[in-house]
RNA sequence: GGCGGUGUAGCUCAGCUGGCUAGAGCGGCGGUCUCAUAAUCCGCAGGUCGGGCGUUCGAGUCGCCCCGCCGCCA
């Protein structure tokens, strides 16, 4: 049988997991899935990476060691996959031992191959990144998080990536799917064209980190020593006894295409070691249309909408709603929405009122018959499941199988089964077991061509249709009409996929959300409010406070000035005869749009100031913390405009 | 700034090498059946296809310019 061994990103544990690791995880298990349906003995990795600066810190601001530190969030990472039903059969942690070997046996073999030299680095280091601003002047921000940057002169080992500029650009034209999707290819292809730089792989400015086998104290740069995590979770003590590798896809976020596509090939041309196959990059999960960042507060995880949803219904949401490679937009509404239409009006009820029809008009033994029309276009159904799957294409199979639910639908209403079974004259009751056959055969195809993305559901709907094989034992190459045995007594009969009320379910999942966040801050040993509180403001007296009017005001419009990205100009209602005119500096943050009937705090006593030529008679008021944007106040209860905080 | 991408009904998007009255799903509105999860099914909703100029018998679909948004530029 064929191997297929495909990854997911080496989580990196300076934080909790999010619904964004687990959008990642879910498409490269359901791929492990659908891959078993084609025949594959498809491996699915994901794992975590647990070196580096960030992490180092991160322990250290909740005084625990950097080891006890990713013990717990390791584990955390390892039991939200367990929660959500996916299967994971290989995986690592960058701190094994094994890993460790693994490192320094890659590193020695690019040592040999002369592609590592001593060198050394002076300029701008971005300590938070552990990277190495090149063009950079002193005092100048980091281009990944903005943070300044220091000046350091620092001895490394360097990795001649420059060698590989060549040899990078053959393999991306002589594989031409080597980077998908195509936006992603191009701008590697530019990114290597352009030349590429010797890469520094050694720090001396940290110790949490897999040390170099040479002299001094010089450890991996953390991406050196994560992507070589593919490789030690498939060793096995050389790699010959397992066999899987090269990786045949590593599945991976936009964020990090560079890693994937340039560095880590050029490593292992460097080992002359085999190269993985395929690199997937999807896009980002925005919230409502906005980046999800600690700093915007605005990260959703993903096990209170498994309480509430189960975790099929992410499931298929995520694969569903968003065209993978592209961003996409989650939000508790949409996927209550798309739960409701999809999988409880439409597969749900057909399953329900196929197999019901079946227990009262036939005692629950499946009849003969079948429709032509519908079997053609259930074997269609099968051809294209199998090629958009095969391209990733997840939103364009789905829909075809839904194609076909609504098809059988109408088919139903079509035929009338429940005038037919009031019918014992002419055909009728040859017609009704022909409905009925065709409708559960149908359903039976969707049940399985679903169970990769429903992995829990759909083995409930086989079992109720009479199955006696499991679900997961079929594949593509047995799927087809005509395989529901005639006489198949039906299994007790249950609703898979209840409606859930939209407000009660968002409100839940809200509610859930709270929850869990607080039990991460609680893990992490952060107090909730603690987050970086500005330090050393001096005490005020509560006259001091008292100064300061802060008014709750409404937004009756808002427009971007002219001339600058930062500031929009808003119209604000404080109850006042006349909205006031203020400037704030947001716009990298807020869209005119978001601006539009929100209440928002503001400071109304505040002297007028002119900003790009217009008069600001007042604040707004927002947190913000460095690097990051501005988040406004606001209020979970409803408040009149005009309202003085005190 | 350079390179790449993108802007189509309220929302999410299809529309390949240019050609019948511009489509789908969801939402909305009206109606229907009753097997079913207040589900299904049927009908309706009239969007300057970002803007302009051009090529063409004919342009969301090609070219140029402009505007907006996004990504990459170590």
């Amino acid at each position: 049988m064929n191997k297929y061994y495909l990854t997911t990103p080496l989580y990196y544990v300076n934080a909790a997991p999010h619904i964004g690791h687990t959008y990642t995880t879910m498409a490269a298990e359901t791929i492990a899935r659908f891959k078993r349906m084609q025949g594959y003995d498809a491996v699915m990795f994901t794992g975590t990476d647990e070196h580096g600066q960030k992490v180092e810190r991160a322990a250290e601001a909740i005084g625990k060691s950097p080891q006890e530190f990713t013990d717990l969030i390791s584990a955390e990472f390892r039991a939200q996959w367990e929660k959500l039903n996916i299967r994971v059969d290989r995986t690592i942690r960058t701190t094994d031992p094994r890993h460790r070997k693994v490192v320094q046996w890659l590193f020695q073999r690019c040592l040999d191959n002369g592609y590592i030299y001593k060198g050394s680095y002076s300029g701008q280091y971005c300590v938070y990144d552990e990277l190495y601003v090149n063009e950079a002047k002193p005092g100048d921000p980091c281009p990944e998080c903005g943070r300044t940057t220091e000046t350091v002169t620092e001895e490394n080992y360097f990795f001649k990536l420059s060698a590989f500029t060549e040899k990078l650009i053959e393999l991306y034209e002589s594989q031409p799917d080597f980077i998908q999707p195509e936006t992603r290819r191009n701008e590697v292809l530019s990114f290597v064209r352009a030349g590429l730089n010797d890469l520094s792989i050694s720090r001396t400015t940290l110790k949490w980190g897999i040390p170099l086998p040479v002299e001094g104290k010089h450890v991996f740069y953390v991406w050196f020593d994560a992507l070589i995590g593919y490789m030690t979770a498939v060793e096995d003590g050389g790699f010959e006894r397992t066999g899987l590798w090269p990786a045949d896809l590593h599945l991976i976020g936009k964020e990090i295409v560079r890693f994937h596509a340039v560095f880590w090939p050029a490593f292992l041309m460097a080992a002359c070691l085999p190269l993985p196959r395929r690199v997937f990059a999807h896009g980002w999960l925005l919230f409502e249309n906005d980046k999800m960042s600690k700093s915007r507060g605005n990260i959703v995880r993903s096990e209170p909408i498994r309480q509430v949803m189960g975790a099929d219904a992410l499931r298929y949401f995520l694969l569903r709603e968003i065209v993978f490679g592209q961003d996409g937009s989650f939000s508790f509404d949409a996927l209550i929405t798309r739960y409701n239409s999809d999988l409880a009006n439409g597969l749900g009820n057909l399953a329900s009122r196929t197999l019901t029809m079946i227990t009262q008009y036939r005692k629950g033994a499946i009849p003969e018959g079948s429709d032509p029309a519908i079997a053609e276009l259930a074997a269609g159904t099968i051809k294209t499941v199998q090629e958009t799957f095969d391209r990733f294409e997840f939103s364009k199979g789905l829909e075809a199988i839904w194609a076909l639910i609504s098809a059988v639908d109408k088919f139903i209403v079509t035929m009338a089964p429940w005038k037919l079974a009031r019918d014992a004259g002419g055909d009728a009751q040859q017609n009704l077991n022909r409905t009925l056959y065709t409708a559960a055969e149908a359903l039976r195809i969707v049940t399985a061509l679903l169970s990769p993305v429903l992995p829990l559901s759909a083995p409930k709907i086989w079992t109720q249709l009479g199955m006696k094989d499991s679900i997961e034992s079929v594949t593509f190459a047995t799927l087809a009409w005509g395989g529901l045995p005639a006489g198949q007594q039906i299994g007790e009969v249950s609703g898979v996929f209840p409606r859930i009320e939209l407000k009660e379910g968002v409100a839940k999942m809200r509610e859930l959300e709270e929850k869990v966040s607080a039990e991460q801050a609680a893990l992490l040993g952060k107090k909730p409010e603690a987050a970086e509180a500005a330090p050393g403001s001096p005490k005020i007296a509560i006259d001091d406070f008292g100064k300061v009017d802060l008014r709750v005001g409404l937004v009756l419009q808002a427009e971007r000035v002219k001339g600058s990205d930062k500031l929009l100009h808003l119209k604000v209602d404080l109850g006042e005869a006349q909205p006031r005119t203020i400037v704030a500096g947001i716009a990298e943050a807020y869209t005119p749009e978001q601006m539009l009937h929100r209440k928002v705090v503001i400071v109304a006593n505040l002297q007028p100031r002119k900003l790009k030529g217009i008069e600001s008679n007042g604040m707004i008021v927002a947190a913000s913390v460095e690097g990051g944007k501005p988040v406004l106040a606001g209020f979970h209860e409803d408040i009149p405009v005009g309202a003085r905080l005190k």
